[in-house]
DNA sequence: GATGAATGAGTTTTCATTCAT
DNA sequence: GATGAATGAAAACTCATTCAT
């Protein structure tokens, strides 16, 4: 669904699956190889992931140096190693492990059970605003994750975009009231072109907040503006 | 203007400036710190930016080694430097080059008199399709280059962005017949929602032709789909 | 005598102190520092020695991996270093383990009754290959060990070496009918040619054999060939 | 021939190729790769050949430090690369220049028109240890680089061995006068059994001299003790 | 006895940039 | 203008060994 994915790279997944409160790549065991990891206590792995996590979205897969993040966290350079074998698997494995507690957290709190599409949308918008004050580090990183093309990384993160991508549109409106748009045009095409356009709205607020100083968002004036863009949609695509 | 830009990186920008045959930073000077390179004969600049182009785009910013560069152009170390200063200048100076070639090859072919808003974007896509199909390897590399978040040319590559994106939809819409649009709604709001849509079907394409084998783009197909938008855009925007 | 060392590494050694069944190393205590690993029961023993021998065996002193061999062992870290101290006495307990493990099966085997050298080195030619065929693994970690040349386990190694190859000829050649040799030439050197000889021929054979497609040993073609010396050396060193 | 060999690694080669002073490897061209460090002024040369030489020879192939190696011969880390790639180019580069070097010696020295097996064999043993006396160091270091087995280097060095061990022992033994030799006997086996006489006595001369204090080698009890062998090998192989 | 997390100095290799020629 | 040898900091990763549990 695409409320989610446009807060990191704007493409429309199936969240369905991750509704029960378990990560798809957790769910399918890929976190076993960071059992070690998993295993400390909370504290340390936190120290560690949020210090290897600045490293990464600072500087992108290739400048970021393992000698920092170490530094950074507190620990031995060894050990970092032998939680995670190599620089590579640390990379997939931050992204994965970030992107399973924001979508855990999204569903806890999105109303599934509202028929209405824009008020369904428009309660996503202010969810996805909500965290991303909560956690801006951590959405600064998927983002630069889902950008990241260094090579090495890319064909294990092209495949995990994949499987998170995995479109199905169908599931994810289930439950909305369809009735209420109009007859004479492609549903399909229609429903596209508003996600479209909020993923659009999205990229271009956290665009323009890179470049204002400080960098912080308005959140007043998105719902002001995403308000307009319902205005038109309703209008134009409801009968 | 969003046809240009959704070759690159789906973030509409203003070409006014660039109808004249003179590139923004052309205009603004940017070149004179390259004027050394520019007085070569073009047999060898051509030699020297495809080799520095093709290093780039294959490995990225990061990765690409100055040596094979060197090596490729068949030109020495020094020489390089003595061309660009650094690395970085050297980047950031093929994407401006890079940048111009484009956009001064779309307006000798685009036809601004069209006032139909959606023949003119209709156009452009073929247009589009067209220079993808002639310039792939120029292409690649600017798709690359506004991926491209190595720390290093980060700020300097976001303000050239920046220059370039300075939206400016007033001046391109000149001479557009915006009487066919149903005046219920904001048309600014409508035609961000129209430019929104074709940005986001071009990531789409490119998205799709990643994975698909052999990466070979079905245009056709492309021209179908757009034309499913254009049904739905002009049913619910025009009156 | 030849017949072992060539086994492993060409050189002439006394095996005498071995015919009893304690291993020279043994016998003197060196085998002290080991005595927890030895007090296991023999099961676990032979997985340790297994997994350890095919790690070095595969990789040689340097390169071999402490964590490979207790992964493979199925044993933890700590415990390899409390039975062996440290990664140079594993090794050279290894050596020696191994060591007497041949000498004492080669001397189960030989017939010490035989008079006629040259029946007797021809026996221990064919003992030799049975050995090598039952135990390819071990020969093989021997032939490396006595190569190997790490500097930190040289000076031990060349002195462990020099206790097994202290010569004398004289025990050896007990209950051999030196009658038969022509008395006009210096005996101790006819014997010395004899021995280079066969040690030469040993070394040829398992050089081949390392660049025959498979490693495969053409053990008749070897007995062929050492019936080609024998013939030489009895007619021209018995009278 | 075995001379040569002998002093390195006990095989038996073909040195015919080399009399006319061009090394196997020079003349097929494999320096080419290390032209930019053949440029360089002899003195240059000999002081990074020497530190290098030093480094393996005293820690072998693995444990050798391209750290130590540039420490002792004042360069920076970087010019090692740009001359030799990486560590294993480097090795073999050395193996073969000190190769070419003693070979060259070895045959502006000896005197191939004499006839006689034995004398012509007398003469090279003492080349041989004139040699040994006059460049230490190389011969020690090809020493242990024919006995070298280092996983990495392992293949690409055993290919050289073959390359320079091509045996062909025709070539080598013209001019000898072989009517001296007994008739009865398969004379290619004689040949054989006093090649390996001497290979093995060399290899135990070096051997001795390791464990001796101060590693001095006495020549004059080496000659002595060939002598011994001269005689009985004439005695029992000539008619 | 048994564990395995933790250490940190060590390794080879890369690479943009400089500068004497 | 043109060369390419020279630099040296920085990178990712390894691994024997220790020690608290």
């Amino acid at each position: 669904m695409f409320i989610l994915t446009d807060l990191v790279n704007g493409i429309t997944i199936e969240l369905t699956d991750m509704v029960n409160g378990l990560g798809i790549l957790r769910a399918k065991g890929a976190f076993r190889m960071f059992a070690k990891f998993l295993r400390l206590d909370s504290e340390k792995q936190d120290r560690i992931v949020n210090a290897v996590m600045k490293e990464f979205a600072q500087k992108g897969y290739e400048r970021a140096s393992t000698n920092e993040m170490v530094k950074e966290a507190g620990i031995s350079k060894g050990l970092l190693f032998h939680y995670f074998q190599n620089k590579k698997q640390l990379y997939l494995f931050l992204v994965d492990y970030c992107y399973d507690m924001v979508v855990a957290e999204f569903y806890k709190k999105i109303d599934l059970t509202e028929p209405d599409f824009f008020k369904r949308i428009r309660e996503a918008v202010h969810i996805k605003m909500e965290m991303l004050t909560q956690y801006p580090d951590i959405f600064k990183f998927m983002e630069e994750a889902f950008l990241e093309d260094a090579a090495e990384i890319k064909p294990e993160l092209e495949k995990k975009k994949r499987e998170m991508t995995d479109i199905n549109m169908g599931k994810f409106f289930e439950g909305i009231d369809y009735s209420k748009f109009r007859a004479d045009v492609d549903l399909k095409i229609v429903l596209k072109i508003i996600t479209f356009t909020f993923e659009k709205m999205s990229e271009e607020v956290l665009y323009k907040a890179k470049f204002a100083p400080g960098h912080e968002i308005n959140y007043a004036e998105i719902r002001q503006e995403a308000e307009q863009y319902f205005d038109v949609l309703i209008k134009c695509f409801y009968h």
